[in-house]
DNA sequence: TGTAATTTCGTGTGCGCACACGGCAAAAAT
DNA sequence: ATTTTTGCCGTGTGCGCACACGAAATTACA
């Protein structure tokens, strides 16, 4: 049934010495045996015994994480780290051993150091989220000279020779919140789409956000009439935001929708609920407490979830099925983007 | 670091097949000297290599699955099944054996006999879903009798020493059904919740569903203003639905949306196209073919999934973290309610 | 032709565990 | 007092693989 090195080796009239030789390329055989064997090795469809290999094995799967490091104001990098951390404890038994080399997203040196310190460490393989997509094309290159494997995750590079990119499509994702908001408002409705202080790592996804979300009506209904504003905030504060608020619905009356592009949705929502609107439909991003306040409230109706701990978790175990298992995945693993109401936040809720 | 068998034989000051006795409750071991490795295992907080452990060992873990076959009109359990080989396959290093039991869900005796069956396999494990009640029951016994572990899938029968429950809340998926139609329609409107020939394996589902679609506006709502009318149809037949769904639709107007209870909404969008109603907000259940279509057309507003495949592959996956792993699961694992529309259908087809 | 250097290969050991076998004592039977 | 039984325990082998070591075969060189 199964087929086994020694196996090979009595087919090739070699030693399993030999047939182990050819496997690891650690040379030391005549070309003629070395042919041999990889014929045969073809022919038996040789598929090596995981759990041996890494019990005989003493060298571990070394993994770099080149992410972002999360403080109290700024969370969202705290999750793809704790997904990473999920799925080494559920693969432990073979062997990964995962190094942290978190840098400050808004120093570039901080990256470059950061990413030298990675590549020192001399592991298999590198998850890295690209903020700095220059720098990190650089980095993905000397991975790639390195013979180390790397993946990107939450934006994608596409840098050739990447394992995979494990995150969300961003422009769909703008496109289900334009068929929430569609859904839920009349026809011939003024949609409100406002952007909060676009964080440096998010930024690309907030612009395909939008896209996505204008996308819904410019395909599908040229004609439905909706009116569509832009509202651009460029600072995170309270009183900032309320300003601008009361401003554009001071110059637009009837404002039936209102999209925010990122998860500073609970601002818009304090000032909903401040100003007596809670019946305008809001959507937004990520089940972070303040939001999932105002979800439970009503005033936010649907958040979408990036999915950042999934992100992490998948990103390891896809580490793992191509160094471990041989496995080759897909060129991109897109996070399925779930839609968050009240009512089905508490599966969500880990 | 790691803690050996001969670690604990040292310093319990016996040799490793002792400890190995001790382990597997072999006997064979004087009760003075059990009681001191089982000390010391607890002290030194051992755990067993699984790679060795399933390395070195012969039998593999037998899995029974006593769940309904699937037939072309009859596709539900078709899924599941094929979540369970999914996962098999990724736990495929470790000797895991699937042997599939499935029987006739409209006959009582079959299920008798093919439970019989699997019984006599001598399984480590059952995956059963449990559609007749009693007979599980006195099943569920006779496998705790034996020291078989057994989990329910898709329904719940709480049965006392179960391991695990996989499946959804079925209240609270009508409970998102109802947040769904109620953001989609105006205040004051009339609601149809349509039942369409309940089959067996769902039907406590079903009213389940009901429930939870009810008791949304019952709490939040109570002066909501909305009519809910009920609609039983008892045969699954084009014809049929259509005169039913007519003499409503006759005898009351303005209906604003529609909640079909099981995967039969395609019969209402195909009414509903027909009669040009794709104004109606419809919601109804599972991702299959003739439902994707008209999410796509645009008749059918949202689906919600009951994530077959996904219940399936947990069971396994569960199962194999027990009984390998030695890992307990939680009473209980809820599916998530995923809600599908048009524009993010495409990252849940797999 | 003989010796050294090099290439090529086989053997052995260990990873941590399961399990069979056999040994050695004390207890029981004769 | 001797066999026989029984309880209790240690040893050894193998699972499939990685890797070190050393042996044999080949080549290079004097």
């Amino acid at each position: 049934m199964k087929v086994r090195i020694k196996d090979i080796a009595d087919r090739a009239g070699v030693s399993a010495g030999t047939v182990d030789r050819v496997i690891h390329n650690r040379g030391e055989v005549s070309e003629k045996t070395r042919k041999r064997v990889i014929g045969i090795l073809k022919e038996q469809h040789y598929e090596p015994d995981i759990l041996a290999r890494t019990l005989a094995s003493r060298h571990p799967l070394k993994v770099a994480v080149l992410i972002p490091f999360h403080t109290p104001e700024n969370w969202f990098w705290k999750k793809p780290l704790s997904g990473i951390y999920d799925a080494c404890s559920e693969l432990n038994h073979f062997k990964i051993e995962v190094r942290e080399f978190l840098y400050d997203q808004f120093a570039k040196g901080d990256f470059i150091e950061k990413a030298d310190e990675g590549l020192n460490y001399l592991p298999d393989a590198v998850i890295a989220a690209p903020v700095y997509f220059q720098e990190t094309t650089e980095f993905f290159s000397r991975c790639s000279e390195s013979g180390i494997h790397f993946i990107s995750v939450n934006s994608n590079i596409d840098h050739p020779g990447q394992l995979t990119y494990v995150g969300q499509d961003s422009r769909s994702s703008g496109r289900v919140a334009a068929q929430l908001i569609d859904f839920g408002v009349l026809k011939d409705s003024r949609i409100l789409v406002v952007s909060i202080a676009m964080d440096k790592d998010n930024y690309s996804h907030i612009l395909r956000r939008e896209e996505g979300f204008r996308e819904f009506w410019g395909r599908n209904n040229k004609a439905s009439g909706m009116e569509i504003i832009n509202l651009s905030i460029a600072k995170d504060s309270y009183p900032y935001i309320r300003r601008a608020l009361t401003e554009t619905f001071h110059k637009y009356d009837s404002i039936a929708g209102i999209f925010v592009t990122n998860s500073r949705v609970y601002q818009v929502a304090k000032y909903l609920q401040n100003t007596s609107r809670e019946d305008i439909c809001l959507v937004g991003y990520d089940l972070i407490n303040p939001n999932i306040k105002y979800l439970n409230s009503g005033t936010i109706d649907f958040l979408i979830s990036q999915k950042p701990h999934e992100q992490g978790y998948k990103a390891l175990v896809t580490v793992f099925n191509k160094l471990k298992m041989n496995k080759q995945p897909s060129p991109e693993q897109l996070i399925p983007i779930d839609i968050i109401c009240k009512e089905n936040l508490c599966c969500y809720q880990v």
